[in-house]
DNA sequence: TGCATAGTTCCATGGTAATCGAACCATTCG
DNA sequence: CGAATGGTTCGATTACCATGGAACTATGCA
C-alpha cells in the first residue's frame, strides 16, 4: 500500500477473512480454539449445520491452510493449522469485544460460575484468568500465540506447588496452552499444566467441585491461599 | 467454546471478518493502514469501485465501528477507528503471507527497489525494515499496534544521530508509526521520525534518491555505516 | 448565481455461495 | 458378511449482497 496508494493490489486478506466471515465456519474455528483436535461431526454439531455443510466448510478451511487434518481410522481430526490462525481469531474476538458487537452471551450469568468453573479439566472464570495473568507476569510462561512455553522460573514455581512435571512431559499433551475465556474474554491456562494445577487446588482442599454444575467453589481459606500464590500486580 | 462445545454461541467474529472479507473493502482497509485519513474518492479509486459502491462499503465499515469518519467541508476523511483494527489486519497479512496465499504481487521486482526505496517520505524496503527491527530490538521504540512510542533510549539514540526531536514534537504529526512494507511484508518506521531519519541519511550522504524512481541508492560506505548503527541481532 | 466536485440514496441486476436431502464410499464391529 | 457410524459428493434451491446507473444533496469556487 503506502507505496502506491492508487493501485493497492492487496494480498489475499479478503479470501482469508471471508473464510472466517461465515457464521458456521467461525463457530467451527472457535471450536478449534481450545487446541483440541475435533472430528467433523463434533464441529458440525458445534456449528449447528448438517453433515454435508460441515464437510464443505471443513474442506474449504483445510484447502486454504487454516485448518489441518489428520485421518485416524474412520475419523478425521481437525485442528488449527498453526498458531497464526489462532492469533488472528483471538484478535478478532478482542476487536469484537471492543466494538461492543458482542451478543451479550457473555458467559454464565451465575456469579459463582463467572468466578471460577471447570473448563474441560482446568480452571476458568475470573480466578482462572487471575492465575494466568499472574503466571505471565511473573515470567513463568511466555508466548504470543495459543501455545505457551514454560520458562525455567515457571518450572520451579510449578514444582514448588507440588506439580509433577516429569511425568507430564512424558505424555503427548501440550504442557501450556492459552484457552480463551468466554465470560471474561481473556485467556486462562489450559493444557497439561492447567489440568495439573486444578488437581492440586482440589488436593490442597482449596476448592471443590459443586456437583451437577461446572462451578468450582473455593473456600475462604483456599481463595486467600490462591490469591497469595498468584499475585497480580497491575 | 471450550466450556460448551455443543452450543458455541460465538460472538460476532463472523460479521467483522465478513466485513473485511470483501475484496473492495479489504482494499479500502489496506489503504487506511498507512494511518493517513483518506477521502471516499481516494479509497474508491484504490479499491477500484464506483462511487456508490464505495459509499456503501464505507458506511458499513463505519457503522460497524471499524472505520472512523471526520467531515471536513465537502470531504469525508476516513481512518481506522482504533489500532485493534490495524492489528487484526496486520495479523491477516501475516497469515496470508505464511499461507503463501499471497498473489505474488510481492512488491517491486527491481532488486534495487526491494532493497531500499522511498515510501512517501521515509525509508522502505529491506534496509527500512532493518532499521525498524533494530530500533525495536534496542528498545528505542515500543508498542504493539501501528502507533509506536519513542522510549528514553530512543530519544538519546535519535539525538546522537543528529535528529532534532524538539521541533518535531511541536508539530502535530505522529512521531513514530509502523508502516507495513509491501515487498517484505513487515513493518518499517514511518511518522515524523521516519522522515527525519531518511533526511539524515541523505544529509550524511549515506544515500541519494535515484531520480525518476522511488529507489534509494546507498553508497557502499553509507550502507556500511547504516548497518553499523542499526545492528540487528537475530 | 451558476458550475464543478464530493458523496449519498434508490433501485434493478447478477453472481456467488451457503444450505440440505439423497445417494454414495469407507471403516469398524459383531 | 451385514449393520452402523463417520464423511463426502452431487444437485437443486435459496438468499444475500456487491455492483453501477441515474437522480439527488451539499459544499466550494468564480
Amino acid at each position: 500500500m503506502h507505496d502506491k496508494p492508487r493501485t493497492l493490489e492487496s494480498p489475499d486478506i479478503a479470501s482469508i477473512a471471508s473464510l472466517i466471515g461465515d457464521r458456521a465456519r467461525s463457530k467451527i474455528l472457535m471450536g478449534l480454539m481450545t487446541g483440541r483436535a475435533l472430528t467433523a461431526s463434533e464441529l458440525g454439531r458445534a456449528a449447528g449445520v448438517s453433515k454435508p455443510t460441515t464437510s464443505s466448510h471443513l474442506s474449504k478451511l483445510t484447502g486454504a491452510g487454516l485448518v489441518a487434518v489428520e485421518d485416524v481410522g474412520r475419523h478425521r481430526y481437525f485442528r488449527l493449522a498453526n498458531h497464526e490462525v489462532g492469533s488472528v481469531i483471538e484478535n478478532l474476538v478482542g476487536l469484537a469485544h471492543r466494538l461492543g458487537a458482542v451478543h451479550v452471551d457473555s458467559g454464565p450469568a451465575d456469579p459463582a460460575m463467572r468466578k471460577s468453573r471447570v473448563c474441560y479439566d482446568h480452571l476458568a472464570g475470573e480466578l482462572g484468568v487471575l492465575v494466568y495473568d499472574s503466571l505471565r507476569q511473573q515470567g513463568c510462561v511466555r508466548g504470543d500465540g495459543r501455545e505457551l512455553t514454560l520458562t525455567d522460573g515457571g518450572e520451579r514455581f510449578a514444582e514448588k506447588l507440588g506439580v509433577d512435571l516429569v511425568s507430564m512431559r512424558s505424555r503427548r499433551r501440550p504442557l501450556c496452552l492459552a484457552c480463551l475465556d468466554w465470560s471474561v474474554r481473556r485467556p486462562h491456562l489450559a493444557g497439561a499444566l492447567g489440568a495439573a494445577l486444578l488437581d492440586r487446588f482440589f488436593a490442597l482442599r482449596w476448592a471443590a467441585r459443586q456437583k451437577g454444575t461446572r462451578a468450582v467453589v473455593f473456600s475462604a481459606v483456599g481463595e486467600r491461599a490462591l490469591r497469595a500464590k498468584f499475585v497480580y500486580r497491575a
